[in-house]
DNA sequence: ACAAGATATGTAATCGATTACACAAACTGA
DNA sequence: TCAGTTTGTGTAATCGATTACATATCTTGT
């Protein structure tokens, strides 16, 4: 093992206390300019590295966030966890992560976390969480350190940082029916989302607003995933009379769609408009270039980040104003056009 | 603040000294029968709690990992994440991640997580390191609980988790001879990367085996991303003698190399057969779906994990078989087929 | 010149678990 | 029966930083 130096060391070099090593690192105001040119000296001379696991017991913080994400594989979180680690680190607070499946299979409390010192805040990005563990989480008196992100729960007062979905849903209607489409199909995300019934809503709801028949086998259901897309397609096809248009939950969705539909030689846009969820790096590069709703996800990130962070810092204040809706854009590319009859 | 019970409450309530129920705890052979019982039953009537901090000081140990990723938003390494992560939880151990990026802006210092008791080891996605802090990595006397995965760095003796880099390109270009396909180019990866590198070369030398011929310009450097393999592709265009193959060091690559061609027309296979690396998930769903060199990114993340923590465990034992080389495996698609004149 | 306040530093308790060491009790075998 | 071993438990030091409190020195205004 190797010998790091401890404050000791320093303030011995230093010919000081402990305490007044202490003071001038964390606190350099209240140390006399010469004491502190003296123990930064000693900290350079002795190459000190302050010992997290005594300072984190100590104040019983520590200085790190836990991101739970609902699978570590869906490529679709890597952004937002860029920006939630690029505030954090920028903050010096670090970055842990765990997957709601491994949480649970272990067995592990997350409000154990909290507790145990392991993280003085909790991100979650899974909206679909047990309810007897939202319960659990609701009650607690740690409560007002755990926040959500792109997801959340219905009723309750979690603090969360999310997308414009209304708008979003009702922008992808608008531009569809910009284009002239009139029969408009949209696949949905997984039955009990939050996400995927915000935006089957503000789909519905837009869709009479615009005086648009909508049939209710038009309204396919999906999980978000690029398999649940191919299946859409199918249905699409079997369809006596067809949507000339469809809006995908997710890009996942619509690439799913889009790909299974030129195996049986459909072509987008000529046979069928689509337009996706998200904006995800592949969209640009699809075949043809996906019409998305875009998030930003590193915006969610970060603000999730920082909205955390204010209330870590200041648990008294008053976080009421706790929901960030950012906005949505739209991206139109290649895969919607105008209808033809 | 919530006051959680410590272990001296639950001695009290259980009433044995704390040393008996930190016993229990962690070493409950040692314990009679009767007082294992007991202080069982205290720390459920308490709601006892392990508080980490404490531990961690105590034991000089954090009981995490950390992983380094070159690119947080770089769903590539989301999957590894996932295999890394579900044995580090099964371990008990938790998962703290951080971008190479991050650390560097911070002005962090690597090597610090291992003696600030902030991580027990640290898995290192990133082969293209400053050489500055390989340098000082190499030197550490804390460098055997450092660990490469998927990447690696030349002449250096750090262990190392990868796949069949140089049987993954053999693979590839005589899977594109079994079609057929004489005039066969490559686009690489960045230039420094060893990946590139590695597969280049296995690719030369495969060329050479097979006696084709191979005009230095139809190597063509990339950098692992979409937009490279864009570049690529019009490159290909402008040739006058155009291969009929080509081998991308990504999927990645060949995803933006057949999405650029088909803007300009042209028909993969029909045109060009391409083959990827890696598959990842979206090589499936691309049209035509993509062919490809496969790695098992989930193992690659496991193994890597199982062999940090073997060093950690046991800092003394010979770990000279140090280098673990997993097996690719070709998955068959569409975007390559049988060359005909 | 002196009380009152400001400033700078030191002393020592503290966070909560782990563990070396000591010791008592129970067991073992001749 | 008793020396020697095994088993179970307690005492108290320890990990290394933070910080309440005490103390000493220096300012400041009247």
């Amino acid at each position: 093992m190797v010998k790091t130096s401890t404050l000791q060391d320093v303030a011995r070099v230093a010919n000081v206390s402990t305490a007044t090593v202490s003071r001038t690192l964390s606190n350099p105001d209240v140390v006399s300019e010469s004491t502190r040119r003296r123990v930064s000296e000693a900290v350079k001379v002795t190459g000190y590295r302050i010992n997290r696991a005594a300072r984190n017991l100590r104040t019983q913080r520590s200085y790190s966030v836990l991101v739970l994400l609902p699978d570590l594989a869906n490529p679709f979180f890597s952004t937002i966890l860029e920006g939630i680690s690029s505030h954090l680190s920028h903050e010096g607070y670090s970055l842990l992560i765990a997957s709601t499946k491994q949480i649970h299979e272990s067995g592990e409390r997350l409000i154990d976390y909290l507790d145990d010192v392991r993280a003085d805040g909790i991100i979650i990005l899974d909206g679909s969480l047990d309810s007897q563990v939202v319960k659990m989480l609701k009650d607690a008196p740690q409560a007002n350190r755990i926040l959500f992100a792109c997801e959340w729960i219905e009723g309750t007062k979690f603090p969360s940082v999310r997308c414009q979905n209304r708008n979003g849903a009702r922008t992808a209607v608008r531009h569809l029916y910009e284009l002239d489409h009139r029969k408009i199909a949209h696949v949905t995300g997984p039955k009990e989302n939050v996400l995927s019934i915000t935006r089957k809503e503000a789909f519905i709801k837009e869709m009479a607003q615009l005086n648009l028949v909508l049939k209710p086998e038009w309204i396919i259901t999906g999980d978000f995933s690029l398999a649940a897309g191919c299946l859409a397609a199918k249905t699409w096809i079997e369809f006596k009379e067809r949507p000339t248009a469809v809006f995908c939950a997710s890009d996942q969705l619509a690439i799913g769609f889009i790909s299974e539909l030129s195996r049986h030689n459909f072509k987008v846009p000529r046979d069928i408009s689509v337009i996706g969820f998200d904006d995800i790096d592949f969209a640009e590069q699809f075949i043809p270039p996906l019409t998305s709703i875009r998030q930003d996800r590193l915006m969610i990130g970060e603000t999730a980040s920082k909205m955390l962070m204010a209330r870590i810092i200041n648990p008294h204040d008053d976080h009421t104003n706790d929901t960030a809706i950012l906005p949505i854009s739209l991206v139109i590319r290649e895969s919607t056009a105008k209808y033809k009859t």
